[in-house]
DNA sequence: GCAAATTAGTCCGAGTTTCGGACTTGTGCC
DNA sequence: GGCACAAGTCCGAAACTCGGACTAATTTGC
């Protein structure tokens, strides 16, 4: 895994992920709004227009029953809803809740304070070159695209 | 967490993270190399002459009786050792054993493979370019710096 | 059309992981 | 030397995760 000194580019994208995820998540739990990291995780990646169970397993590359699991606690915490998928009797497709759209708005304003942050630090120009090519690289990473 | 398609820039940086862990632990996994996710995390941020337990930890982000538990782990399957800190009589330095060092070797290839895959779709440009970005952006958002 | 094969999701139980709290041992400071 | 602090470990409880088996709905094949 390991490659010498700076070179695992494994690694360079997982330290900056990683201190992005804690200060938003610990903003908003500060603002009462108590959510795990493995609910997080799974929360993060629900579509603007719901997602399937089976989508957000894949895309968080763990089992149906967990993501069942998981589900179960975002919803009974109301930050999710269960509703009928329109196009298959058989699924279900998980939307964000009211209360899962105050969740991200309280950690926007942190979000975007990382954001500066790194926007700072970087540089406008490499900041904005970082983000776009993250997005070129997201086209062939994501498992779920 | 999300901020609308495409802007959420954690998980930008997530993504093309989990895709190059994915298929260095499958390789590795495939070559007789047993290794949980989580031991995995660990072990990749065990630094070049050793790290400490609390070091491991505060990287990680888990507490320490954790990555007592995952060291233990990883010892007994031989991928690393402890030796005592010539510093401190009360820490030991966990370090990489020699079936750690096949279990890298093993994922290497692979590694690169996919970097080449990134480079070729990307472009040496920006493949270069955001290999850059990203060692400079660790600078600020690595815990253990 | 309709039976067979497949897919979406759930239930259940076992093994594992994680952590808070309390403890031991060693360090550093005065 | 004594006292606050730091590095790790032990213990027990709670939470997490998954394999296997199941139900319900859809798609395929003839």
């Amino acid at each position: 895994m390991s490659d010498g000194p700076g070179a695992n580019l494994g690694l360079l994208l997982f330290i900056p992920y990683r201190a992005m995820e804690s200060a938003v998540l610990e903003e908003v739990r500060r603002q009462g709004f108590e959510m795990p990291i493995n609910q997080a995780r799974v929360f993060q990646r629900i579509g603007p227009a719901g997602s399937r169970l089976g989508e957000l397993a894949e895309a968080s590359q763990v089992s149906k029953q967990t993501i069942g699991s998981i589900v179960d606690q975002l919803e009974s915490a109301g930050y999710v809803e269960r509703v009928p998928d329109p196009d298959d009797a058989r699924a279900r497709l998980v939307v964000v809740a009211e209360r899962g759209r105050q969740a991200i708005e309280a950690g926007l304003p942190v979000l975007h304070q990382v954001e500066a942050r790194w926007r700072e630090h970087l540089g406008v120009a490499k900041y904005e070159q970082l983000r776009r090519i993250l997005a070129d690289l997201v086209e062939i990473t994501d498992p779920f695209a």
